[in-house]
DNA sequence: GTTTATACATTCAAGAATGTATGTAAAGTA
DNA sequence: TACTTTACATACATTCTTGAATGTATAAAC
């Protein structure tokens, strides 16, 4: 066969992870077949086997590139005016995300309902260290509306932060599970607007 | 060998499920074979084929009974002098259940961790008639709580049932991945006391 | 220009896992 | 009591799936 070149190489590579991401979602993680990949990136079993060692090589290495667009993206503006509006604005662009970006969504959608959380993968069952991130900066975030006076007083930043946590995970869930148009895809930023509303003075 | 009565037979039935659950929460379903559903059994798979066609249909006789305790023990006290006491009890009474019934933790911690949504699980990823019907019975009481004054004014009895069912989605799901004493697990109580706080007068 | 390492394709051996078919002994039943 | 059905165990054939071994043509390195 025609030998690549290292930037065709790379190609073949992201066409493999492409595939995977393509492969787990239809079939699930634990009931692809590396055959299935292959034959979805238009190469044979052994291209897979020499980017990656085993599937389980190739499923992390597809999830790197989820938690990417979410850093840059979904920031809180500690010095706004309205910081409850700050923090409203950082939780709808995790949607906006999910809706720009298929390749992200798909992969939200396989590590929520496409994976077997065991062996291996069952230390990822827990809070993975960007949603404990997250759950930080949401906490500092409602500190500062605290401080500015824009809380309605009764609970704390953390309180508030662990229940803001809660509710966007379980959107986020949600959210995946509905085909678009249907009830909580279409509503997910009048339900993040409530409850922002709901911690307003 | 020796043929069992009727009776027996029932036993060694449940015996099966109650096997599935284990190694289905251990190995995931997928992953789960029907000779380690009877190696746990301790039986053999020609019983395992006997009682179940296969293992979807052995799958869902197991999920079957996850949902029992729910609607007898998570009720809204509509006629309670504190309608968001009434509220909070019935959410709280979702944990007590999953604290008590191992089983019932099993299974929903196989759904939640351990299955692949696609094939015939695939119309499971959606909200369950169950999950509607809470979701229903949840708005009901927030009517009834505005009905009686109790509710902060701003938002609707759909819109807060809806963010409870979000919070309480998500709080199942980490409570679930935690293990015991740990961060959401331990705090699950004083977590719904503030979200239902957030809503009173 | 020769050598070597790369980027795959192809082939092979071995082990699951499944579903079915068959065997069997006792429980029901007429 | 003779027959049938039940409740399994056992055996078998078939179908994936995997990992590794091997082949190979060419890009890259020297």
């Amino acid at each position: 066969m025609v030998r690549k070149t290292k930037e065709e190489a790379e190609v073949t590579r992201r066409h493999i992870i492409d595939a995977a991401r393509q492969v787990f979602r239809d079939c699930g993680v634990r009931s692809s077949t590396l055959e299935k990949v292959a034959a979805a990136a238009g190469v044979t079993r052994g291209a897979v086997y020499w980017h990656f060692r085993n599937k389980t090589e190739l499923f992390f290495a597809m999830r790197e590139e989820a938690t990417l667009p979410f850093v840059d993206r979904v920031v809180f503006d500690l010095n706004a005016a309205d910081p409850l509006a700050g923090i409203e604005v950082a939780l709808r662009e995790i949607f906006v995300i999910l809706e720009d970006h298929a390749d992200v969504r798909e992969i939200f959608e396989i590590l929520s309902f496409k994976c077997e959380y065991v062996d291996e993968f069952k230390p990822m069952m827990g809070c993975s260290d960007g949603q404990m991130e997250f759950l930080q900066k949401l906490t500092e975030a409602y500190r500062q509306a605290g401080e500015l006076g824009a809380l309605r007083p009764g609970l704390s930043a953390s309180d508030l932060a662990h229940d803001t946590f809660l509710f966007i995970g379980g959107l986020i869930k949600h959210w995946l599970a509905a085909s678009p148009n249907q009830r909580f895809r279409s509503d997910a930023l009048s339900l993040i607007h409530n409850h922002i509303m709901l911690r307003r003075i």
